[in-house]
This record gives C-alpha cells, sequence and structure tokens, in this order.
DNA sequence: GAGGCTATTGAGACTGTGTCTCACTCGTGG
DNA sequence: CCACGAGTGAGACACAGTCTCAATAGCCTC
C-alpha cells in the first residue's frame, strides 16, 4: 500500500501539502469503482475511521476538481456526483445501474459547438455533455434476469 | 391582461386544476427574462404580495418540468435554475452575461450518442447537453464598454 | 346557483448539502 | 530541530428542497 495514487502526485506537483487527510481521501477516491457524492466521502471516511472532517473533504473535492484530478457531474436526478479522471477535457457516459462512468474523447462535438455558435451568434466558452445509460455489463445483466425473472 | 399562457394551457390540457397559484406563477414565469430559480421565484412572488407559498412554488415547477413546459438546467457553479421552454427535445446555449437562453435543436449531437453507443457498448437512455457563452447582445456591450474603458 | 368530492394549498417543521469561522496541528523548508 | 503558515476538525450556520396536515377552493353534477 501507500503507493502514490495520481491524485497525490497531482496534489504535489501543484504545490500543495502532502497531509494525512489528503492522502487517506486519495486511496478512498482510488477505491470508489463509479462516481461518488461527498455524503458518500463522508460515511465511507468514518465507517473507515479516518478523523477527517466534513469540512475537510468538501475542501479536499474542491481542490481536486481545480486541479482536473476529479470531475463533478450532474446526474439527472439533480444530485450531485464526482468521478475521478484525467485532467483533460472530455466528456462521460454515466451507467444508471452500477453508477460506473466511462470517459469519450470530443470526436465530433466540436463540429456541432461550432455549428451551434455560429448558427445563434453567441461566443461558446463552455459546454457539457453528459450521456447516461446501461453499461455493457449490467445490459447483459439486465437480460439475464429477464429470462430468469417474470 | 389574464391572456392564458401557453403555461396554463399546457395545465389545463394535461388535466391540472386551473387555481389561483398556478396562474399567477404562471403569469411569473412568462415575465421572466432569462434562466430563474426556485429562490428568485418565491422572492418575486413575495414581491408581488401574491401569497404563494414556498411549498406551492417547488410543487408547481416539478409539475411544469414533467409537462416539458419548463425545463431545468445545471448551471457551470452548481446551481439549478429553469428556463420556460417548448415541449420538445432540444438543448440551451446559456448566455453567463445576462442569463437568456437560446433553445438550439439536436443537429448532428444524434450521430455523436450514436458513435458513442457504439464505440463504448453503452445502451444510451438519456443525454444532455448544455453551452455556455455570451450572446450576441453582451458581446456587443462587452466590446463597446472595452474600446470605452481601459 | 348550490353542494360535495377531492386536488391543491400554506405554514412551518424537517432533512441534507455545502460554507464559514476559529483555535489548534503538523508539513515543510531552512 | 524550529518556526511559519498551510491545512485541519468541530460545530455553527445558510440555504435548497421535502413532507405533513388541516384548511381551502376548483370543478363537476344536479
Amino acid at each position: 500500500m501507500g503507493a502514490a495514487t495520481p491524485i497525490v502526485t497531482a496534489l504535489d506537483r501543484a504545490g500543495y501539502r502532502l497531509t494525512g487527510p489528503r492522502q487517506a481521501l486519495a486511496s478512498l477516491i482510488a477505491d470508489q469503482e463509479g462516481h461518488f457524492s461527498a455524503a458518500e466521502l463522508v460515511v465511507a471516511a468514518r465507517a473507515r475511521r479516518l478523523g477527517v472532517g466534513r469540512a475537510t473533504i468538501f475542501r479536499t473535492l474542491e481542490v481536486l476538481e481545480e486541479l482536473g484530478a476529479i470531475e463533478r457531474l450532474d446526474l439527472p436526478n439533480g444530485e450531485h456526483a464526482y468521478v475521478g479522471c484525467e485532467p483533460v477535457h472530455h466528456h462521460h457516459v454515466v451507467c444508471s445501474g452500477c453508477g460506473r462512468t466511462s470517459e469519450i474523447q470530443d470526436a465530433d462535438l466540436l463540429r456541432v459547438v461550432r455549428r451551434v455558435a455560429r448558427q445563434t451568434g453567441y461566443r461558446i466558452d463552455e459546454h457539457r455533455l453528459e450521456l447516461f445509460g446501461l453499461c455493457p455489463a449490467c445490459l447483459t445483466s439486465q437480460a439475464a434476469s429477464k429470462r430468469a425473472g417474470a
């Protein structure tokens, strides 16, 4: 254990102190399978007796988002969640079954954005694309349970 | 006045009662220039002495969103806002200057979504695209003030 | 136009998320 | 090993959104 996660590395490189709470949170986040919320981290931290305060969790998430080490999602139900990810511009496909996410590249989206800019006259500074559906694994298990069940 | 707004019509057609509070809110929403939040409506309702309760505002917004008469946006800062709009699938360009929004049609987005589905193996059920920038009017006034100012 | 059924409402308690303050702690550079 | 200041935990706070429940008022029928 203790292997420096990418998050710890990112913090270090950005000149932030490598404190206990931050390392604890980094490994907690690295353990998350899908997306996670601040509240979930609070619960997880308490479960593991990390002794990390709520405020610290929010503050750390804020820093990490700024560094691009995690990204915030707006789920369809209005909740906020985070996913660990690469610090380059991209978008996410979120599985509504298991919460797992995949990163996708811009692909043709830039063209769409440019076209919209031309049509509306807006200067587009920022865009966000979020896709929701079922991942291959959940599709498979859904099909399986449908066959078995009713 | 009292001219039935599209919102009132939509409520009626869906079988909802045309109550005083709902009509008051409908006209309040019709008056909004750009996007608006639940909190703003609460303030506006109080300012006009409409006597509409907070709970009713939230409930009505929920109904209207269900009917597709308004749509919820997730602003970049994490806040929620609503915009009145046509009840067909579309996306929004939001002006970060004045808050005004324009609706845009899918255009090539469907192609992008399909391609992502193919590449990731997900079954995409839902997608959301939000664009943020400056509208032509704000661009103009920004340029003007830049010329005048520094 | 009156009456009754029931959807809708307002007030306010409640829950949960996120922010802020402040005294204390502990990384880090020297 | 020390000093400094970034970082921290506890808990108060601000705010969004939900829920309950008794009272009200649309709408339909007659």
